[in-house]
DNA sequence: GTGCGCTACCGTACGCCGTATCCATGAGAT
DNA sequence: ATCTCATGGATACGGCGTACGGTAGCGCAC
């Protein structure tokens, strides 16, 4: 079986699935190819442009048609196949916004999204279309990240409650406790039970809502 | 005079002003201060710790305390300053979100804007309070993420529409002349005349504006 | 049939990286 | 004068991305 762009993303997203960006390597690719290192790049010009690859390999999971539906539910069928997508590829989320999406799926999922958020109500001229498209994808890059980290310790320093404070309590508390940080205290203390996902959903909406008020009062 | 962890992460931020973090190594911080590789760990466990060190060192440069003001003028001066700082310093906006912002400075940031947001009308209690917080740090970073990398290929193709339409132009007008992407298309001949601050600017008021917002309608 | 150029593949090698380990030096204590 | 011990340096290891020279196979001109 020939090499191939499609065959050599695929086994790069399964490494990078398994040992995240810092662990994969080209001639961790090759050798799961069963080929020498410098195969890899007949199909490809360097590192770089095999992220490429990678990353609109995942934006065609994402990019899957629905039918056509009133724009919110659009925006929000998009958003939720992205997040659901970089929970899958924690890497994804690392390069989410680092560089220009320009693959033909991630402009095909910027095309649908594009078009949804045009027909919001608050979304008048090309002008606030593409702000409209800025503030949404920054936030989606903004939270993917930030999950996708705080999912990362989380399971570095073990999941439950008690690892965590054992981990981090030392430096922490010893921090907090100089009543210099009083309002972040409160949040460690009395948050931090708050559900991922409703967060998430609750803080789209309150960027959605943004996006759709009346912006002359 | 004796190295320091203050003097270490300066030189180390000089470095990644000048040539990136991936030109950033600890081989040639030591040199850039005349001393062997390994001297650096007696200041610092690992290169990632070493990060650390240089994140917190900018986010000292962005608690600079202001007067006290009202909620939302205390905001924008936060998140202005940090939008400098990662314009001046561009790899911040690559680790912005990468890694939990836990250093003294970073949590004094932390505090300032927390503190300011509790007071915005409808931040109504310690769940609102998280919220506010991560919507708007999700934007945060996003929007600083998309602004420099933008910046970053605008450098490397040359600032021109000459320029970048001959760089990119070739695939891009190619792919959009498919007729696939027609909302895309519109943005690109009829959009990007929009000033990056500006937007940055509308684009924060409209995320503060979803916060602030009354969530029962 | 024979020689030739071209393409497609391959292994080796270079210069870099982070960092573990061992060694030299020399100052201060006894 | 000798011992102790901290300080700084050199070397080395395993891994990285990728430049480059070689070679094996094949279509084709004569």
């Amino acid at each position: 079986m020939p090499l191939s762009r499609a065959k050599i993303a695929a086994t790069a997203i399964r490494l990078a699935d398994d040992h995240g960006l810092d662990g994969l390597s080209v001639r961790k690719i090759a050798k799961a190819l069963g080929v020498g290192p410098m195969r890899l790049y007949d199909y490809v010009a360097n590192k770089s442009e095999l992220l490429d690859l990678m990353v609109d390999a995942v934006y065609a999971e994402i990019a899957e048609a629905d039918q056509p539906a009133e724009w919110r539910a659009t925006v929000l069928a998009i958003v939720h196949r992205t997040r659901a997508a970089a929970l899958d590829h924690e890497w994804f989320a690392d390069l989410l916004g680092a560089r220009p999406r320009l693959g033909p799926h991630a402009l095909a999922v910027g095309e649908a999204t594009a078009a949804a958020l045009s027909q919001a109500p608050g979304v008048r001229g090309i002008d606030d279309l593409q702000r409209a498209l800025s503030v949404l994808s920054a936030f989606l890059t903004g939270a993917l990240r930030a999950e996708v980290t705080e999912r990362r310790t989380a399971r570095s320093t073990g999941t439950d409650v008690t690892a965590w404070q054992t981990s981090l309590g030392p430096y922490l508390t010893r921090m907090l406790d100089t009543g210099r940080y009083p309002t972040v205290a409160r949040l460690v203390v009395e948050g931090a039970h708050l559900d991922a996902e409703e967060t998430f959903h609750h803080n789209l909406t309150t960027v959605l809502d943004g996006i759709t008020r009346d912006p002359r009062r």
